[in-house]
DNA sequence: TCGTCGATTCGATGATTCATGAAATATCGA
DNA sequence: TCGATATTTCATGAATCATCGAATCGACGA
């Protein structure tokens, strides 16, 4: 998934803020079948309008999708997205100079996930 | 370089403002030489002051360093903060689910810059 | 030392963002 | 239909951000 500048500016816009940042963690945690309103809202500690406020902004920003299943809307991370905010940065950074990017990817080509990162408090 | 949650959420707000996001461009195309304040002012068009609020910006986000070299003040990217950027943002997606970066890393690890991206579909 | 150039700092203004709580909307079970 | 649950929408106010012009600071050359 290619993104345009303003795409861009926008994820990077909504990543910049605390408890965006936390939801879209949450939910990329959560997988494809991420989680409800609600549950993100707790998970980062959120009031419920102000859970809203931020994944309607996160959805504007196209880094999450949003579903209705039954009472609850269910979100979940849009990984393409997230995969093509990775790729502006790096061939933005790679314009003339490979060497910006090519250290970070090459190192550490994604090792597999192995403990748990931290409690949720 | 690997940065906290806190410097990478700084770097995102420095990079969700239009005026800066140029200003790395042209920083990373200039290469670690740098651009002066005034040249980068030039290439994204901002008034001097208005340069200067934002290149404070960027080097407080970590994103830039600056140097005095006599009368100007040379600006230049700041390569392994953006390349810890990319890490950050993929390994934060990779937690628990490495298909959110690998594809974007691995598809095009950062190939030379040779010709134009492509003319998909 | 003086004048000039490059850049930053300061102060004011307008716009945007975020948190909060009340009210409204949509869905489900009885 | 009624009540309960889940979520959003709206209005408000505080805080932050971006822009502009004027003033200031630092370095250089004559």
């Amino acid at each position: 998934m290619k993104l345009d500048e303003v795409q861009a500016r926008d994820a990077f816009a909504a990543l910049s803020q605390p408890t965006r940042l936390r939801m879209v963690r949450a939910l990329v945690v959560a997988g494809p079948e991420g989680m409800a309103a609600g549950a993100v809202a707790g998970a980062v500690g959120a009031a419920p309008s102000s859970a809203s406020f931020h994944l309607a902004s996160l959805e504007r920003a196209g880094l999450v999708t949003s579903q209705r299943m039954a009472r609850s809307i269910v979100y979940a991370a849009n990984y393409p997205a997230l995969a093509g905010l990775v790729d502006f940065l790096t061939h933005d950074c790679c314009q003339g100079h490979p060497e910006v990017c090519v250290p970070a990817v090459a190192a550490r080509p994604c090792d597999p996930p192995a403990k748990e990162p931290e409690r949720a408090s």
